[in-house]
DNA sequence: ACAATAGGCAAGCAGTCACTTGCATGTCAA
DNA sequence: TTGACATGCAAGTGACTGCTTGCCTATTGT
């Protein structure tokens, strides 16, 4: 599985992250479409592609495929891996 | 204040987290023997300072000037971001 | 069958990034 | 003051990354 941090440092990446978590069992070409329009991001459907290619591996997005379509979907639960590397401690107050 | 995501994005400044962690107020050369000792992180002392800078930048490191040292400490209160862009949601369990 | 739709693969290119190298600044002890 | 120590600055280099380009495969509707 590769690099969680990696994943998350590109802005289109974490847009598409954003995008999921909003609705969820996209296709790519709808995740492109609302990319541009909602997050005002021009990135061409192989930029995408690539783009989810690399949240799959990280285990941030699921894809599952039906026909002609791939559903994706986010799956935040690898993000918990960074709070739980370095938690809060002591006076800084911690998560609700 | 820089992109907390791409800061977190090299394994070596990673490790810098982890070491500042365990323990703070740490100067760059300390910093830079105990990645090697204890990390297996073998940068030079540029390659170290250069990453402290992103930190610095990104708000995950502090710095405070005394005579001809420079001690650093961690600060995970921008990591919040992170969860709380993307929150658990539903049947996910939450964190412990 | 045929065209249209949804997606896949891979090479090439330009920009960014991490690292090195070499020298400069500032602080402290003797 | 002088040397040793801790750090700072900046240019150059090789590798990686994100993106494009061009073509290919698979599924669906008529």
């Amino acid at each position: 599985m590769a690099d969680i941090y990696r994943a998350l440092a590109d802005p289109t990446r974490r847009a598409v992250l954003d995008e999921l978590y909003e609705r969820d069992r996209q296709t790519l070409f709808e995740i492109c479409g609302r990319l541009t329009m909602k997050h005002g991001v021009a990135s061409s459907r192989q930029a995408v592609s690539q783009h989810i290619d690399v949240l799959e591996e990280a285990g941030l997005v699921r894809v599952e495929r039906e026909g002609r379509y791939r559903f994706h979907t986010i799956d935040t639960a690898p993000l918990r891996e960074i709070a739980e590397r370095w938690p809060a401690r002591g006076r800084e107050d911690g998560p609700t």
